[in-house]
Formats: structure tokens, sequence, C-alpha cells
RNA sequence: GGGCGCUUAGCUCAGUUGGUUCAGAGCGCCUGCCUUACAAGCAGGAGGUCGGCGGUUCGAAUCCGUCAGCGCCCA
């Protein structure tokens, strides 16, 4: 009764996504279909586990969000209606850098810092921010469809996960794979703090390469001599008996910090001047010339000049040559006082034009090149970083990086475009270790204490209250806080509560898809890949879909400081959830970019839009149609399946099959592909506009048509259901259903292909009824014959496309074919002809219209086509290799083709010289 | 310096192991239609030597080499 009523109402003649879309979404929730619980997976069900990428607590939803969640919503929805237990776990990241700064910005407008407010009042600040703004991203995220499993919603700050932090770090130091140290790292001057090497993003620069002469000190004058007869060009004697040598460097200033010149020991032309002195300009200092045999004999003048406190290579060096460390810089980049006194207080770039002013006033500046080269700069705010000697935490990779390629040389570990898989292992095998500690508050503190009693050091699972070597009390918490990512590569078990072993983690890990963007491969499918082998002893999925970048229509990608970014929300606004997700679908090719223009929508978001309007006016074509009486069962009018039915369920059979291979493959934009074909160029243009008559008449054709109408469009439902969420469930929700099923679309079954409904003769046949109406409807176009004219068509030969003479009613309608005429026409009249594929003849009468010169040049064009590829087919099969070599069937096609062409020719050949008798 | 990717219609891009009229889709364009599901639509059409060259093969948009242009990653 409820659902026979629904059918009455007025249905839209265009979807309107806003009344249905938060109606829709409450009743999925209602509904508990988005959750999973342990107990399901308990009980035998088959789990199927996607882990979200947290997103950035405080940032909102941008396309890149869009695509990525989106992909994994189809996945998600697919999944369950299969019948897996599914479970996609949401959930933010505490993003250390990027919410500190945004907060200390907001400090500075009120003229503070956070050292002001002291840590803890901070942290506090920090916290209300997130209160304030957090979250909201995961509300965007459900107003996109995406069907997580809210309840679960983690946060990398919330009380378990910073168990999980705590825990994996006091392992890992008690395994000895994480120590501190003195090194050089990534410092970010602005920021304050250390950054990974992934978190430094080089770009490509033009700069300059600066030629500096170093005097050699007075007594080397004969060491010098030796090394210049040995073919040492850089070595050069200038006036007064003194000799220099030339170094190269991009950052003049860092000379200030130089302790030494380093050559090559194999280098021929430098062995005489090893352990000789060089007068360092500027600074009074003299320092050594080491040989080292990491330094390249090849480039530039093969003389280095070391400076180990301000680059990790020039540290290298030093470290194995003992040279001494100098650092001359304070940790925002400005020259200290280990600088000479007129380069003191200067920043690093005014620094460099002093020095730079001072070597030329002194003659030692030898020259400088155009030299393109990366800068690393700070990914969050952008600032050049600065190599800086400092003392930080690091996880020693190297052991954990085994197990995780392992993973993906043997299979176990797979990546979405296949590509990915090199990159990973690439980055793996050669893998450094990762420094872990920021000097930040907003974060996890970092579990070390430093007893300033006896010295120990101690990482504790619980704030310790006494010393554990002396039981002093003077204890001190490390000030540091951890890289966000070593919170969020424990995601996909701390998420289940780790390191308790509960029943959720023994339900939900290992998980199966990770969806995310090629960007953070190293950053966080790496590290996770590594964590979840060393915590857990098992992959923390099994398959990596990397998917592309959403792009402006330059090609560049979307970002806010560009200004060339698209607000998802807003093009749900305008278009709706259905079209937003449909347009990213089917414009992402497996790992390919998408390119939007964010100056028209309309262009960028319409097809989407007009496809689901498409959609949603076949449901209410089909409604109204259907009317409220019951509809029958497919096995019950089997009996009275027209051609077109039968076509129409062996196609969709099709349809189920191709997008489960493609969504499998995860090729998602097939699969929309496959669906759009099928709906709009087969279901829609053909068999509605097949059945309309049946439907409108009576008896068993009508009940027959009506019963796969009904099965045809829920199939369409089922299958776009995963991509298209909101349109399906409310068409799918309107239809009328068979008791007994699931009450809401999103808990629906997943079609399967029936093998008894694939009917090969049925398609072939109703092919060439379709071939004969496209040739009867170009043919009138052709000679303008008005759109609502009737004419007849004499079908003659071949395979009389499938038998037209009973489909007088639907051939009405799809091509206003008036009457069929079986014979040929009277000799002599005059029309339009054409020869269908199967041979068989068409023949309009079209007195009065046809042009005889525009129908020979029709034809003639037709012939000349066939001619060619005629002429193709039998080069090929008069090709004795060809024969031979090629498999039997594809020479067989080769025949089939040949004698459907030559079939063709013929006899158009006929009509045009029959025409031409007439026109001649 | 090392590695990877891309180049197909005016634009954005598909094309899964080489072989079905495979040269496709969407948008745009031209022509005609308000045909009681849809003008956010329908029907018909124009448009590409698949970046250049060479090779492998009976057969290449597809595999290999090379050149050109563009982009990305790592050092």
């Amino acid at each position: 009764m409820e659902a026979q009523r629904t059918r009455d109402i007025h249905l839209p003649k265009t979807f309107d996504p806003k009344a249905v879309e938060s109606r829709v979404l409450r009743m999925w929730e209602e509904g508990g279909h988005f959750g999973a619980s342990a107990r399901r997976v308990q009980e035998g069900g088959d789990p199927y586990v996607i882990v979200i990428p947290p997103p950035n607590v405080t940032s909102v939803l941008h396309m890149g969000h869009g695509l990525n969640n989106t992909i994994q919503d189809v996945l998600i929805r697919w999944r369950r209606m299969q019948g897996r237990v599914t479970l996609w776990v949401p959930g933010t990241d505490h993003a250390g850098i990027a919410t500190q700064n945004v907060v200390e910005k907001r400090l500075a407008a009120e003229g503070k810092t956070r050292h002001d407010l002291g840590r803890d009042a901070f942290i506090e600040r920090v916290w209300q921010h997130v209160h304030d703004t957090g979250g909201r991203i995961l509300n965007q995220l459900k107003a996109i469809g995406c069907s997580c499993d809210w309840s679960r919603t983690r946060f990398t700050l919330d009380e378990g996960l910073s168990r999980a932090v705590r825990e994996i770090f006091v392992r890992l130091h008690e395994d000895d794979l994480v120590y501190r140290g003195e090194y050089i790292i990534n410092w970010c001057p602005r920021c304050l703090t250390a950054l990974s090497n992934e978190e430094a993003e080089g770009a490509e620069v033009r700069g300059s390469l600066w030629h500096i002469r170093y005097p050699l000190a007075a007594e080397h004058a004969e060491a010098a001599a030796t090394a210049r007869a040995a073919g040492a060009d850089a070595v050069v004697e200038r006036s007064g008996g003194r000799w220099h040598i030339t170094v190269s460097t991009t950052r003049p200033e860092t000379m200030l910090g130089d302790t030494g010149v380093a050559v090559n020991p194999a280098d021929p032309r430098y062995g005489a001047l090893v352990g000789a002195g060089v007068e360092l300009p500027l600074t009074g200092r003299t320092i050594p010339i080491v040989a080292d045999r990491h330094v390249s004999a090849e480039f530039g003048t093969g003389m280095v000049k070391v400076t180990p406190a301000h680059d990790p290579n020039d540290f290298e060096i030093a470290s194995r040559t003992g040279l001494d460390l100098l650092n001359v810089m304070t940790e925002r980049a400005v020259m200290n006082e280990n600088a000479p006194e007129p380069f003191r207080g200067l920043a690093r770039e005014d620094a460099r034009e002093a020095v730079v002013a001072a070597l030329a006033a002194e003659g030692l500046l030898a020259g400088r090149d155009d030299h393109d080269h990366g800068v690393p700069s700070c990914y969050r705010c952008d600032t050049v970083v600065e190599p800086r000697l400092s003392e930080q935490w690091f996880v020693r990779m190297q052991p954990l990086a085994r197990r995780a390629l392992q993973a993906s040389r043997d299979g176990t570990i797979t990546f979405v475009p296949d590509r990915w898989t090199r990159v990973y292992e690439h980055w793996m095998e050669n893998i450094r270790d990762w420094c872990i500690s920021r000097q930040l508050w907003w974060g996890h503190r970092i579990p070390v204490w430093y007893c300033s009693d006896c010295g120990a050091v101690m990482a504790c699972r619980e704030d310790p209250e006494a010393c554990g070597e002396c039981g002093g009390a003077s204890l001190e918490q490390d000030p540091d806080v951890l890289d966000t990512w070593f919170s969020s590569w424990l995601w996909p078990f701390s998420v289940f509560g780790w390191p308790e072993r509960t029943r959720d983690l023994g339900a939900f890990y290992p998980g199966h898809t990770l969806s995310t963007a090629p960007e953070i491969l190293f950053f966080w499918v790496a590290r996770m890949i590594m964590s979840g082998y060393h915590a857990m002893g098992a992959e923390p999925f099994r398959r990596v879909y990397l998917h592309g970048t959403v792009r402006d229509i330059q090609g560049r990608k979307m970002s806010k400081s560009l200004g060339n970014g698209i607000d998802p929300l807003e093009v749900v606004e305008l278009y709706g959830a259905d079209a937003l997700r449909f347009t990213l679908i089917a414009s992402a090719g497996v790992g390919a970019d998408i390119r939007l223009d964010h100056t028209d929508l309309e262009a960028s978001f319409s097809p989407g839009r007009n496809f689901v309007n498409k959609l949603w006016n076949a449901g209410r074509f089909a409604l109204m149609s259907l009317g409220d009486e019951p509809v029958p069962a497919l096995t019950e009018v089997a009996d009275d399946f027209a051609l077109e039915d039968r076509w129409i369920l062996s196609r969709a059979q099709r349809a189920i099959r191709r997008t489960d291979e493609e969504l499998e493959g995860f090729r998602i934009h097939g699969a929309a592909e496959v669906l759009r074909d099928f709906f709009r160029g087969e279901f829609a243009d053909w068999y509605l506009e097949s059945v309309k008559h049946r439907l409108r008449s009576g008896g068993p054709g009508r009940e027959a048509a009506r019963a796969v109408l009904l099965h045809v469009l829920d199939v369409v439902c089922r299958l776009l259901h995963p991509m298209v969420p909101f349109v399906t469930e409310e068409l799918w929700g309107l239809l009328p259903r068979s008791p007994g099923g699931a009450d809401a679309l999103i808990a629906a079954r997943w079609p399967e292909v029936s093998a008894g409904l694939v009917d090969a003769a049925a398609e072939d046949a109703f092919g060439r009824l379709r071939d004969l109406v496209v040739s009867v409807r170009s043919m009138r176009k052709e000679y303008g014959v008005a759109e609502g004219r009737e004419v007849t068509v004499h079908v003659t030969g071949g395979g009389g496309a499938g038998g037209v003479g009973d489909r007088g009613e639907m051939l009405r309608r799809l091509a206003r074919i008036g009457r069929v005429e079986t014979a040929p026409p009277e000799t002599g009249t005059v029309g339009a002809s054409a020869v269908l594929r199967d041979g068989t003849e068409l023949f309009l009468p079209l007195s009065g219209v046809i042009d005889v010169e525009r129908e020979v040049e029709r034809l003639t064009r037709e012939t000349g086509r066939l001619e060619g590829r005629l002429k193709g087919i039998r080069a090929k099969l008069a090709n004795e290799k060809f024969l031979t070599r090629a498999p039997a069937e594809v020479v067989a096609r080769e025949r089939e083709k040949l004698a459907s062409c030559k079939v063709q020719f013929t006899k158009l050949q006929e009509k045009l010289t029959s025409l031409g008798r007439r026109g001649g």
C-alpha cells in the first residue's frame, strides 16, 4: 500500500539533489548501514577494511579529498553490496606544524607568542582551536556521501592513539631502533623545528655558483707547485709568490663555517697538497686540506670546501676525516658569534651578499656562473630549509625496511598503477633514518626523561616518578614532540585499539585497500607498511591504489595559494553530490590526473549532473509506465519475451560482468564508462524506446515489458549505486519490489550474472534491427524527410534484419517507418538505398525528395569506403604468411569480413549502375 | 646526475594480455526536432597519417630503439 501510494506522487522533471540528499543520508545513518562489528566477522563474515587517509583536523575539504574519498566510497559500497563485512574507518590527524602555525599566527595578531602563554596554556589554546574548527572536514565527507563508520571516528591525539604512539616509541627504543644523536637535519628557520627528509621539498631554482680563491699558507708553495705540475689547474700562483686554490659553492655565506678543503685521495693532481693549510678568507683561520674518497674528482675543480655544520655531505666528510664542526648560524638562520664580527647578526641572505662583496674586495672572487639546482623548502611554510647540526631523535629504518621491501617483492602488497612498485622499492632500498623529533609543542611529547642527577636517559610507558637508575627525582622530560607521521604510521592498527589486543584488531586487521595520492607514498604508506610488520607482524593492507592529482585547466595543481581550487561543497550545492562523484570518477583514468576548470563549474560538472538527471528521468518514466498494478516476476512472463526483452536482459548480464571486472582492477572510470554506455546507450536509447508502445497497450506484451523494465532498472540502480548513491537510493526506494528483500539499496545485493539470460542470438538479431533503424534514420536525414513524416521501407535479402515483419509498431516509433515491404520496389521507383552488414537491402521510396545526383554521390562514397576495406582484407588473405602464422580464428574472421563486404559492395554497385542508367 | 610518466578529434581524456569495422567517449561545433521520461533532452553529421623517425611481427595506437616537447620523483 505504502509503496503504491508513493508511486502516485508527482516526481519533479529534474532531479533535485537538495530535496533528496539529506533525507537519504539520514536514512542510511539511522539504518545503521555504515557500521560494522567485530562480531559479524567472528560469526564468519568476510571483512573488507579501508582506513581513511586522515586529513588534517582543521582542514577543509578540497577536490583531492573529494576524489580520494569518492574512490574509497565506491569500493566500500560495492563490497558492502557483495555481502562483505565492510568497514571504513574515518578520522583526522593533528598536523603538528600546520596547526601550531595557525594558532601562532592568531597569537601574533594579539601581539603574543606561544612563549608568552607558556606550554600548557598554548596547548590548551590549540585544543580550543581544534574543538572550534576540527572535524568540519568529516561532516563535509558525509555531505558527499561517504559511508564511513562514523561511530569509529579517530583522532591521532586521542588517548588510545597516543598510547599507541608511546608504546611503539618505547618498544623501538628498547630494540635500539630509536636513537638520539647529533646530525645534520633539515631545519625550518621559520617554524624553528627539525623536518624529515620527506618534509623538505626540493624545488628547482636558478641560482649562482660562485668560484672563490682560498690562499694557501705560505709554507706550502712547493706542494702547490707540485700539484700544478701534476695538472691541478685550480692551483694558481698569484702575485707575490702566493698560491691560491679555487673552490666553488652555491652558498658563499657558509664559507665562514668552513673547517677544511677536501680532495679525492686518488686524484693525482692533489696528492701533494693533502695536509697543507689553507688560509680561510675573511676569518683569519687556517684550515687543512684532507682526502676523502667521496669527493668527486670530476665535479668542478675536484676540490670542495667543507662546511660540516651546514651541509649533510660535508658533515659526513668531517666525521670520516675528523674535521672540526663549526656552527655559524642561529636557529633563525642569522650569522652567530662564530662568524667574524662584520657578518654577525646578518640574515643568511644578507650574509651571502656581504661575503661575496668582501671576497670581491679582496680579489678572491674568481667568478660566478648561473646554476640550476634544487633548493629544499619547508612543506608547511615554504621557507628555505637550512641544514642544521642539532641533536634529534631518529628511527633506524633499515631493519624495518627489510620486511616492507619483501612484501612488495613477493607480491603480498601490490600497487596500482604498477609503476609505483619500483618507486616504493627504490625508496626502501635506499632508506635513510627518519628524524622524528620536532621542536614544537603541539603533538605527542617524546616519552623520554633525563635524570640530572645521574645522567640517565629513560623512555617510559608511564610518566616516571623517580629515576630508574639512581632513584633521584630530578627528572626532566624531553621538551620536543614527535613528527605527526609518527602517529599516522600506526593508523591501520591504532584505530582498533592497539596495543590492546582488542576484538576489533582481530577482526579488522589486516585491512585490504589503501587509496591515496602518490605524494604521501613515502611519508605515510611506506611507513605504515613498516610499522604494520613490526608491531603486528602482518601487512596493514594488500592493495595500494594511488590516484592522480586534481589540477586546473592549465595543469597546475589546485591550491589555496594559487586560488585555483574548486570547493567540492559548492559543487554539491550547485549540482549535487552524485554529479560531483560521477564527474570525478568518470574523468579519472587509473592513476591519471584530472583537469577541471575552476572558472567554469558548469563546463566541469554538468556532464555528471546531466547523467544523474537522465537516470532520474528514466526512473520517472518507468514508474509512470509501470502503473500501480503488481509487476509480474521475470519467470512468469518469460514466454512472452520479445526480442528487445531478451536483448536488454542479455546486455545487462554483460554490464554486470564488465562492471565487476573493471572494479576488481581498480578501473573505476572503466566501470563508469561501462555503465554509462549500458544505461544510456542501450537501456534508455533503445530498450525504452522499443517498448513504449507495448507499455501503452495491453496484454502479455505489456506484462513482459513491465517485468523486464523493472528488472533492468533495478539492476541499473544497483550497479550505479556505488558511484551515484543518492539518486539511485531515492529511485530504488520508489520502485515496486517483491517482499523479503533489503529495505535500502545501500544494503541490497550486488547483481550477479544469470547465465540463463545471456542470449547471443537475441543480441545478434537486435543488433541487426538497430543497424536497420540507424540506416533509415540516416537516409531520412540525408534527404531532409520531415521528422513527423512516415516512410515505407523495402527490406529484402540478407538476414532481413532479424525479421522486421512483426516489428511494425516499434519501427514506427524508432524511425517513423510507416510500412515495411518485404518485396523489392517496382523497377523504376525513385528512392534511397542502403545495404546493411548482413547483406539486407533497404530501399526508401522518396519520389519528389530524392536527388539522383546526390544519391549517386552518397552511394559512391559508400562503395569507395567498402572498396578500400576490401582491398585491405584481400591483401591480408593473399599473404601466405598471414594464413600460416595468424591464429585460425583471426583468419576465419577476415574471411567473414571479406564475404560481408563483398555482398555489400556488389549490391551497392548494382544500385549505382541502375541509378547511373536512369540519371545518365 | 639517476629514474619514471605523458604526447590519440578544437578541448579534456579512455583504449586491460598486439588481431571482432579499433581509431573511441564526454565537452565543443554543424543540421534538424519542445516526438506526453528527460531541451540537463533526442536524432543525424563533420572532425584524428594515435608526437617524429627506425625496428620487431603475417599484423603495431598497443612491443623495442631513438629523437623532440611537456611533467613528476629521487640524489
